[in-house]
DNA sequence: TATTGTTATACTCTATAACTATA
DNA sequence: TATAGTTATAGAGTATAACAATA
């Protein structure tokens, strides 16, 4: 028979809604979901500082350990070293962190925040702490604590 | 006192390791973290099939309401039309999917799997299930079911 | 005039190879 | 020779504007 014959039916298709799709098993795919929904406000507050959510770990980090190397922050951000080099450029060009040439080992440097930088990155802790509650205030305060939990055991082991 | 002075210390310094952070209270960076976990057995699952995730979920949203629009299909994705396009072209090629001018509005498209589509997914579904236990091996049963509910709570609402 | 899908464009993220300067 | 950082490049993801065909 033709193929066009279903032309009428396939107009008044009905699309899944309420069916389980394997999709929902899958923790991945709800971490996909879930991260999108809360990031949505924390790129909106960094964007005002034109900064990105990776740009904002990188300032929490070089803070935490002042004086670290690229190589030792894009262990911790879990970036490439190339990518250091466009974070570093950028937060440079910023004025919130700078590389100095400190070390006996002079191929590698120290990374610094700027006073701004640490001014700046005040600032930004309090607004990702309002975000992060703004993103997840479906939960109680309960439910955040045990979420955070159970993601920490399930990347940190 | 002349910046060098400092040379000495710099090169000993000690990275935070213990120390709490406040990335660690954030709930979208410990998502973030999380999804990369579990997320890499399945990137190199689906890769030996030339796919990836979001052309894995575009074949179970596909499967789940064939004759959907690419319209229909970005929404459930999240996606915008050009990447809709980008995605489906993909499918295509792998002659997993296809467009079919099956509407009364002759502007869109219906979109369906191939028999080999569905057999294909057929074995991804498989795989995924796997990946996806693999990936939250730190978890135990009871865990996985919590963090499930938490994470569709937290983005369903 | 509005909408579906498309193209063009751009910016971010990610990853690899090749290069430099130091070690 | 090996390593720290850089550059170049390429692929994937994301977003917007502008366009064609159809409504």
């Amino acid at each position: 028979m033709p193929v066009q014959q279903n032309t009428a039916l396939l107009d008044d298709i009905e699309l899944n809604t309420a069916t389980s799709s394997i999709l929902d098993e899958l923790i991945g795919y709800s971490l996909k979901r879930a991260h999108i929904h809360v990031n949505k406000s924390l790129i909106g507050k960094l964007g005002e500082h034109d900064l990105r959510p990776s740009q904002f770990a990188a300032l929490v980090v070089i803070s935490e350990s002042p004086g670290l190397t690229q190589a030792d922050l894009g262990g911790q951000l879990l970036i490439e070293p190339p990518q250091v080099v466009t974070l570093l450029n950028k937060l440079e060009k910023l004025g919130l962190a700078m590389r100095v040439r400190c070390k006996p080992d002079k191929r590698s440097y120290g990374i610094f925040l700027s006073k701004t930088g640490e001014q700046v990155l005040g600032q930004l802790k309090t607004a990702a702490r309002d975000t992060d509650l703004e993103g997840t205030a479906n939960l109680s305060d309960d439910e955040r604590v045990q979420l955070l939990a159970l993601l920490k055991k399930l990347y940190r082991g």
